[in-house]
DNA sequence: TCCGTATTGAACT
DNA sequence: AGTTCAATACGGA
C-alpha cells in the first residue's frame, strides 16, 4: 500500500560525493548536500520505489551533473516545493536567475515586491529545501560578497565558479 | 511576544 | 577599511 505522503529517499554518488534526493507524491522534495562526516551514510536503498520516482531520480541525477559542472540542467523532475507563501514566492525568485548570474539579498526582495524585507529573504534562502536546483547560492549580499550558505560556504563558491562568476 | 536570521546602509572610528 | 548600530520582515518557540 503506497502511502501518498511518503518520502521515498535515493541517493545520488558524484565525484564530490553522495548526495541525497527525497521524493513526495509530487516530485523532488529535498536534496541534500554530501554529508561529509560520516563515511558510509546509512543505506538508503528502499524497495518498491514507483517507476514515476525513479524516473524522477533519474532526471535529477543528471541534472546534478549538469549543474556542478557548472550547465543548465535540462528535464528536471517537478519540484514539490513545501514552504510558506513568502517564502515560496522567494524560492520562485531565485529560480528566475539565470545559470551565471547573481543578485543580491536586496534585489530579490524587490522582485517578490517587497523591498524591505531583506533580512527575511536571507531566512528563505536558508530554508531552501532544493539546493542546486533553486539557486540560492546565486544570492550574494551587496557589494559582491559572499554571504551564507546552509550547505557550506564552500558549496557556494564551488557552484559559483563552475558557472564562471567571479568573486 | 521574544528571539534569531544566509541584510543593508549609515555613521562612526 | 573595519566596527557598530538601527531598521526591518519573517518564522519558530
Amino acid at each position: 500500500m503506497l502511502m501518498k505522503n511518503q518520502l521515498f529517499q535515493l541517493s545520488i554518488p558524484t565525484h564530490a560525493g553522495q548526495f541525497i534526493a527525497r521524493y513526495s507524491a509530487k516530485g523532488l522534495a529535498e536534496l541534500k548536500f554530501p554529508s561529509v562526516g560520516r563515511a558510509s551514510p546509512r543505506a538508503v536503498k528502499q524497495n518498491g520505489v514507483p517507476t514515476q520516482i525513479l524516473r524522477w531520480h533519474r532526471a535529477t541525477a543528471t541534472g546534478l551533473k549538469s549543474s556542478l559542472a557548472g550547465r543548465k540542467p535540462k528535464n528536471l523532475p517537478p519540484l514539490d516545493l513545501a514552504g510558506t507563501e513568502f517564502q515560496k514566492r522567494v524560492w520562485n525568485a531565485l529560480r528566475k536567475i539565470s545559470t551565471g548570474r547573481t543578485k543580491s539579498y536586496g534585489e530579490i526582495a524587490q522582485a517578490i515586491g517587497k523591498p524591505k524585507a531583506v533580512r527575511a529573504v536571507g531566512g528563505a534562502c536558508g530554508a531552501n529545501p532544493i539546493p542546486v536546483f533553486v539557486p540560492c547560492h546565486r544570492v550574494l549580499a551587496v557589494n559582491k560578497k559572499l554571504g551564507g550558505f546552509s550547505g557550506g560556504l564552500d558549496w557556494k563558491r564551488t557552484l559559483l565558479v563552475r558557472e564562471g562568476i567571479v568573486l
